[in-house]
DNA sequence: GCCAACGTTGGC
DNA sequence: GCCAACGTTGGC
């Protein structure tokens, strides 16, 4: 199994809006960027794990955990004009943009706020923490995962 | 293929 | 609101 993070930010699509949706599952679109595309398309596979991490707020940090339940397929508000998302260049017959679907396993019983990521040598190479990085999804390793987990209830 | 200009991300 | 970082665009 694979460990991913995905930011967002809350006043856009937060956890708890994820939380409501049917099934609690949403199609995780919008992703504009080819890196991410790239592991929305070939690395992200059924049952993986993924962090939800708040962007942009008051307190970015790691909020809640999801699944991924559907892989790779295209990502169609690249295709609609009137979608914020609209990509002229993606052609139907040869989509340029992909998304995964992700179902809501559960918030986390606090943030884990970036200020707190940084505090821990053992997170220093985390592609969260790397200077400069504005990639929405990045891979987190399992030593990285089950650390950042320990720290939930460190407190 | 280079690179300046521009737009976006996202922490602070 | 500021600004550093970095991706994309487009002229040449």
């Amino acid at each position: 199994m694979n460990y991913w993070l995905m930011k967002s930010e809350p006043e856009v699509f937060g956890i708890n809006d994820l939380y409501q949706k049917p099934g609690q599952t949403e199609h995780w679109d919008g992703v504009r960027n080819y890196q991410a595309r790239n592991m929305l398309r070939d690395a992200m596979k059924l049952g993986d794990r993924v962090f939800f991490y708040h962007s942009n707020c008051d307190l970015p940090g790691i909020v809640g955990i999801m699944e991924v339940v559907k892989e790779g397929y295209p990502d169609d508000t690249a295709f609609d004009p009137d979608n914020i998302h609209f990509d002229p260049k993606s052609d139907p017959e040869n989509p340029r943009w992909m998304m995964v679907d992700v179902k809501y396993v559960r918030t986390l019983s606090r943030t884990i706020s970036l200020k707190e990521l940084k505090l821990h040598p053992e997170l220093a190479d985390m592609a969260l923490l790397r200077r400069g990085n504005r990639l929405s999804i990045m891979p987190v390793s399992v030593a990285e995962w089950d650390f950042i987990l320990g720290l939930e209830l460190a407190v």
